[in-house]
DNA sequence: CTGGTTCCATTAGCGATACTGATCGGGTGG
DNA sequence: CCACCCGATCAGTATCGCTAATGGAACCAG
């Protein structure tokens, strides 16, 4: 099981072809051949179906751990090359589409006023692409946005040793157009909404798999489907009548066509939450100017 | 980063010697520093001091991943066994001290009764060991106990595709003697009990690391540790006056000399969960028999 | 100070490993 | 039925990773 054939594995699965596979690692066909067959050797079952390449049984539940031991395996590399080697002189932040970014932008401009020589850069990315990023070492710190009861952390894909810490929260509004019948309450309770129509926007939205999850409750079907990112074009599909989307009050501005009503039951808040690893410089200064609530750290770590 | 090497260098750190290590795994001493020294050569940096050997600051961070990522190796290597091969003839249960076992050894005695062919087993460990153990294939089953706000799961050591379900849940209750100022009481609020003498009893008790972890109060501090698992011998510390314990209500039997008060605040429960891996054809008898409570299943999984 | 001991590093040599390039064979589509 | 695509297999070779032997530093006893 060695590091180097789980990545062909998942390649040669994910491609579903051990040319195409060997082509993007730089490998001969045959190397990657034989790769996988040392790998069924070792496990003693076939994990792929040849023509079309199709993975087993087996096969999927090795493609369910190799993904996630790759991972951490670039995060113990990155790791130990944050604490070895010089300072870098970039600070590079991730965020998913709905993180409150208020502190961070400031926050990163006030690095770079006080250490002009680091450059800076931003990119919004799904929330496990910004875990992920930064457990790989390839963001110093990441913004993480998502619903939980008020006193849980956030669910965040488990890479290991990072640091969370909570940057803001605030509540939750359901986005109607204002022609709905619901759209004068005052309040509404999730469990009323379960049959709604709801637009699915992992993007632009909280998800609605998020949603599923922290209810509990089932139902919450989509009946529309939005991709892109785009809060203006959510809203507008919103009123246009596409369905209902859940998100954070804070992002809904006054449109008169469309209502935004706050979430009563249950007690839900939407959470944005500071991630990182072991602190190189820059990223241990922007920290320290965001770190305003109080410090919270992921299992099996202390935080510096 | 071969899981080869990685191996090496966890023994070696652990046993803080080349020759040690050597012994234990089968190599030759100079096997051993060939490994370290490729390791420290791949990532660029020294990974242990020699005479005496220690890990360096790289090293200690490599430490913390390497434990994780062999674990979920091998979890890799027993789930791939689990659902390819014969279905085995035995039935390896593990459960931790406190763990309501109450259906779990009638549910083992039914299914040997259903299934002669089958052979059972118990361990009682320690709660992460149960988990390692079910997550490695050591165990087939684990009973896992632990403390939660009613509504949250466990927090257990996370391995990846393992699923969990609820046995059951239980009041908690403060052990005290029955001379105690707060003997009398009906009910107690953990906020007042911060600063009293506990008995830190890892195996035979709620650990005070998980109540501080799940109560957020600091404070819990530990005048008097016991190492053993031997319930009544707790109780007689508890009634000796070495200091209070938190138990499962139902353990706590009728004594004359102790007093077992119900924790009033914060709400936390006792609860024991099922763990297991994609279920062999006994464990599959086993928890339908178990199963009475809702199911839920890991991050990342879905159950069969 | 000296000889012995312990421990890790280094080197030489050898067998195993893992790659490339070429070939084979089966399945598919024109 | 032929051409083609794709994966398996084989031969050959370079590299890797092990053992055995040796080297050198630190430590200890006398």
């Amino acid at each position: 099981m060695d590091p180097h054939l789980l990545r062909t594995f998942v390649a040669v699965a994910r491609s579903a072809s051990f040319s195409t596979a060997a082509r993007e690692l730089g490998y001969t066909q045959s190397a990657v051949s034989q790769q996988i067959a040392a790998l069924e050797a070792d496990l003693g079952v076939p994990l792929l179906r040849r023509r079309p390449v199709t993975p087993t049984d087996a096969g999927q539940r090795l493609l369910e751990h190799a993904t996630p031991i790759l991972l951490r395996l670039d995060a113990a590399r990155a790791d130990i090359r944050r604490v070895s080697g010089a300072p870098p002189a970039h600070l590079r932040a991730g965020a998913s589409p709905l993180a409150d970014t208020g502190g961070l932008t400031e926050a990163l401009v006030a690095v770079r006023r006080a250490m002009p020589r680091v450059s800076a850069g931003l990119s919004v990315l799904g929330r496990d692409a910004v875990v992920t990023g930064v457990a790989r070492g390839e963001l110093d710190v990441g913004l993480v946005d998502g619903v939980t009861a008020p006193s849980d952390p956030l669910r965040l894909v488990e890479v290991g040793t990072l640091s969370t810490a909570v940057v803001s929260t605030g509540p939750l509004v359901v986005a109607l157009p204002a022609s709905h019948p619901l759209a004068s309450r005052t309040a509404l309770r999730l469990g009323d909404l379960a049959d709604a129509g709801w637009i699915d926007a992992p993007d632009a939205a909280i998800p609605l798999g998020q949603l599923r999850a922290v209810a509990r409750g089932d139902g919450f079907r989509a009946g529309f489907r939005y991709d892109g990112a785009e809060r203006s074009v959510l809203l507008a599909l919103v009123a246009a009548g596409a369905g209902l989307a859940l998100l954070p009050g804070s992002v809904v501005r006054d449109r008169p066509d469309l209502a935004a009503v706050p979430l009563a039951a249950p007690a839900l808040t939407h959470r944005t939450e500071l991630v990182h690893g072991s602190l190189t410089e820059p990223a241990a200064a922007l920290t320290a100017l965001l770190s305003t609530a109080g410090r919270r750290t992921g299992p099996g770590t202390t935080t510096a």
